[in-house]
RNA sequence: GAACUUGUAGCUCAGUUGGCUAGAGCGCAUCGUUGACAUCGAUGAGGUCGGAGGUUCGAGUCCUCUCAAGUUCACCA
């Protein structure tokens, strides 16, 4: 044995565990079985500590899998929509190119070869970790088996008439071409300014005066003394000379402005809102490339920006700038480009959530499904309570399309852009382009197509005909699915839940389904796992996991985020190339309160890396000890020397509080527990009072090695694996891998207690 | 505006249901070490556990207030 622990040593153990298929479960009625199902990375995120956070899991299954429950964890990978999407666009655009220069499959193809290259590392720095999951049930959520459930899922809930296509006023960024769900807005404080219009026999406030050419009434609230006598008026849009009425509505506050609010109901959602409740029309005056349209000369295709400055220097000339005071509010903004979200009206697919969202609830509040730590359980519910109908159409190509198909000739008014046969973008409507152009070279170029919301789809497409009209000049839906709408599904998906027919689902969704455990950290806690326990109870009736585990983030030494703009970045596959994955594992976890922030620091992974060496060498002793007395039995005595019971005696209680603790998801205390054991008491203590022992030391000291390598390998496993399979083979030929050894239990407690 | 979290040695943090003479790692000081390990050992300095009040035989741990930091949620034009 070398002199110092080699982190170099760690590929050869991962590879013996694959060998012997330690990590592949088998399915034994018998006996209960542990699932977790791995948060299904970002196919194309390079590893970062987050990811080295699945440590917990792998805690959880290398102690179940000793404990002999047949362990299942099961690894995937997740394309990742706008996430995806977005980094390849910038990639592109460093090329001087946008998506844009490219019909959809085109584009498509060259995100799939992007994001395969990635795919590999990313396994493979799993497997760096030491991570015990099982390769052989991986799966991508791109798999063809995958999307054939969750376009199966698609048509079910349109049968249950829990979804549809609506317009609404949507979050949508105008850079990066696409509709978010509110979760994924993110909201800024903004200076900006309030500006005081004249709208003829009332004055109006507002932060946008852009879209005043959108105006369609101006709203007081019917409380409101001051106003009472204009309602049913008619009031004034300047520039535009517009009469429009005046209304009331309680939505209105009589304390903002001026108490009056005019309603553009195309780009506002409290204008919606009263729009739809006065059947007011919903004019819109920016474009969904983000242009300004239907408004007046000199302001028609600027972008809002300009196109505020311009308006109010044209409302000031005229005198219709009464006032500007300055305004501190919050703004959307896109969670990834931080362009400000444009309101719009764009017809989108919706989920109808409330009904889905009732048993989760149940199942929450009846604690048929336990959130740790518990303080979540209110916000979660808190949310679940409160859910909107949720928006799974993404205007994106990377992720699969929805099925749903229109036929242009029953609806010529649908908006199709796309690009010709010499390269330029072309955009109309079906009706006025298609003399110029044939269906074929629409339909090969096609980017995006727009359709009505009053658009009749269908959406089974078996012969490319039109149920209606039998044409054949039918389009599917370019809208993609929420990246969510996939990965919610993702238990059932990958276990071989059959959403058509559920009694034809697999062995191992019978076996393994609802699974143990999901951890993660909190902030996809309504993202990904709100929408799981949705699309679990309501295909399967069950909740997908029992366990609700949320762990915190890892932070640097400071307490602050790790980023790249700050350098404080550790990265987990250099980190584990220096000290062993076993040294920053212990990291993550050492003296880490649950669900409090983790920080860590280089610090601390080299403390860890020293006790990892300390592992090795004094196993290495050990093993120095029992060469010197080749003879030596290594069975326990009935009666053990005084010494030997007290120690002993507190391996048992070390036992007893480390399962303990990992029950409990105490892992930071576990594992001090193990560390002070090892190191003071182990070694400092008991070691040295062995050294002046001979041969019969050693039956004592080789148990409480092995069964401390047996506690400490859910944490450590390459150290303690590499130990074990240094000892003589009258130890291990039994159990001659660690990773499947039974966990220990206290022994000789009876001498204890005399 | 609402909710939640955190505040313990120089730094980063443990401390489960109240029993602590308050711990660890790193850092610091002094000493030691040719055979498990200098990625080591021994000894030590360093804290009235953010502040104030309360409950209790007993509070870092429970309650109230207060100060500070942070996070999340919310339709305010």
């Amino acid at each position: 044995m070398d002199k110092h622990y080699q982190p170099s040593l760690e590929p050869d153990i991962y590879q013996l565990w694959l060998d012997k298929k330690v990590f592949t479960p088998k399915i034994n009625p018998k006996r209960k079985p542990f699932t977790i199902i791995l948060p299904l990375p970002n196919a194309n995120d390079p590893m970062h500590m987050g990811h080295a956070m699945f440590t917990i899991e792998d805690i959880l299954c290398r102690y179940h899998r000793m404990l002999g429950d047949p362990t299942l964890w099961l690894p995937g990978a997740d394309h990742a929509g706008i996430e995806t999407q977005f980094v390849f666009e910038k990639k592109l655009a460093q090329n001087g190119k946008s998506r844009f220069d490219y019909d959809r499959q085109t584009l498509y193809k060259m995100i799939w070869d992007y994001v395969e290259k990635n795919r590999k590392i990313n396994q493979f720095q799993l497997k760096e970790l030491g991570f015990s999951l099982d390769w052989t049930r991986y799966h991508y959520s791109l798999e063809p088996k995958i999307i054939e459930q969750v376009l199966a899922t698609f048509r079910k809930l349109h049968a249950d008439k829990l979804l549809y296509r609506g317009e609404r006023i949507v979050n949508y960024c105008t850079h990066c071409g696409t509709a978010f769900s509110e979760l994924e807005i993110d909201h800024v404080e903004k200076d900006d300014f309030l500006y005081y219009l004249d709208y003829g026999p009332i004055q109006i406030a507002t932060t946008r005066p852009e879209t005043i050419f959108a105006d369609v009434a101006v709203a007081v609230n019917p409380q409101d003394k001051k106003y009472k006598k204009l309602i049913g008026q008619q009031a004034i849009v300047p520039l535009m000379s517009k009469t429009i009425p005046i209304i009331a509505d309680d939505l209105v506050d009589i304390n903002f402005g001026t108490g009056a609010l005019k309603i553009t109901p195309a780009h506002d959602t409290t204008d919606f809102e009263i729009g739809q409740k006065h059947k007011l029309p919903t004019i819109s005056c920016i474009e969904l490339s983000g242009k300004m349209t239907n408004t007046i000369d000199g302001i028609n295709g600027l972008y809002p920006k300009q196109a505020r400055i311009k308006t109010l220097e044209m409302l000031e000339k005229q005198g219709k700038l009464i006032k500007t005071t300055p305004l501190h509010h919050t703004v959307g903004i896109c969670y990834r480009c931080k362009n400000t979200i444009e309101p719009l009206p764009v017809p989108q697919w919706y989920v109808k959530t409330k009904p889905l969202a009732k048993p989760v609830i149940d199942s929450i509040k009846k604690e048929d499904t336990e959130v740790f730590p518990k303080r979540f359980k209110k916000t979660y519910l808190d949310w679940m309570e409160n859910i909107h109908d949720w928006n799974i159409s993404r205007q994106i190509v990377w992720g699969p399309q929805i099925p749903a198909w229109y036929c242009l000739d029953c609806h010529p008014d649908i908006q199709l852009n796309f690009i010709d046969k010499n390269g330029n973008i072309v955009s109309g409507k079906y009706q006025d382009i298609k003399e110029k152009y044939s269906f074929e070279d629409i339909k090969k170029g096609l980017q995006t197509l727009n359709a009505p919301v009053s658009s009749k789809y269908f959406l089974e497409n078996t012969d490319n005909s039109c149920p209606h009209c039998s044409g054949h000049h039918i389009l599917q839906e370019t809208d993609t699915f929420d990246t969510w709408f996939l990965s919610g599904q993702w238990p059932l998906t990958t276990l071989g839940f059959n959403v058509v027919d559920p009694k034809k689902s697999s062995p191992d969704f019978n076996y393994f389904y609802p699974t143990s455990v999901l951890d993660t950290l909190w902030d996809i806690l309504f993202f990904w796992v709100g929408r799981m326990m949705i699309f679990g109870f309501y295909l399967t009736g069950k909740t997908p996991f029992k366990m609700i585990h949320l762990h915190a983030k890892v932070v640097d030494e400071k307490g602050q985020k790790m980023s790249k703009s700050k350098g404080n970045v550790i990265n987990p596959s250099d980190t584990v190339k220096q000290s062993g994955a076993d040294a920053l594992r212990l990291a993550l976890v050492y003296g880490v309160a649950p669900a409090s922030n983790i920080a860590l620091s280089q610090d601390k992974i080299k403390a860890q890396s020293h006790f990892v060496n300390k592992i090795w060498n004094a196993s290495r002793f050990a093993l120095m000890t029992l060469d010197r007395f080749p003879k030596a039995s290594f069975t326990l005595p009935k009666k053990l020397h005084p010494d030997d019971q007290k120690i002993i005696k507190k391996l048992n209680k070390l036992i007893t509080s480390v399962t303990s603790d990992i029950e409990k998801y105490r892992f930071g205390q576990a594992s001090e527990n193990l560390y002070q054991f090892f190191w003071h008491q182990f070694c400092d203590s008991y070691l040295e009072s062995i050294k002046n022992k001979g041969a019969t030391a050693i039956p004592v000291l080789m148990h409480l090695l092995i069964t401390q390598l047996k506690l400490l390998h859910p944490f450590a496993p390459f150290v303690t694996e590499a130990v074990y399979q240094q000892l003589p083979p009258i130890f291990t030929k039994k159990q001659p891998i660690l990773a499947t050894a039974s966990w220990p239990s206290p022994i000789h407690e009876k001498t204890q207690k005399s």
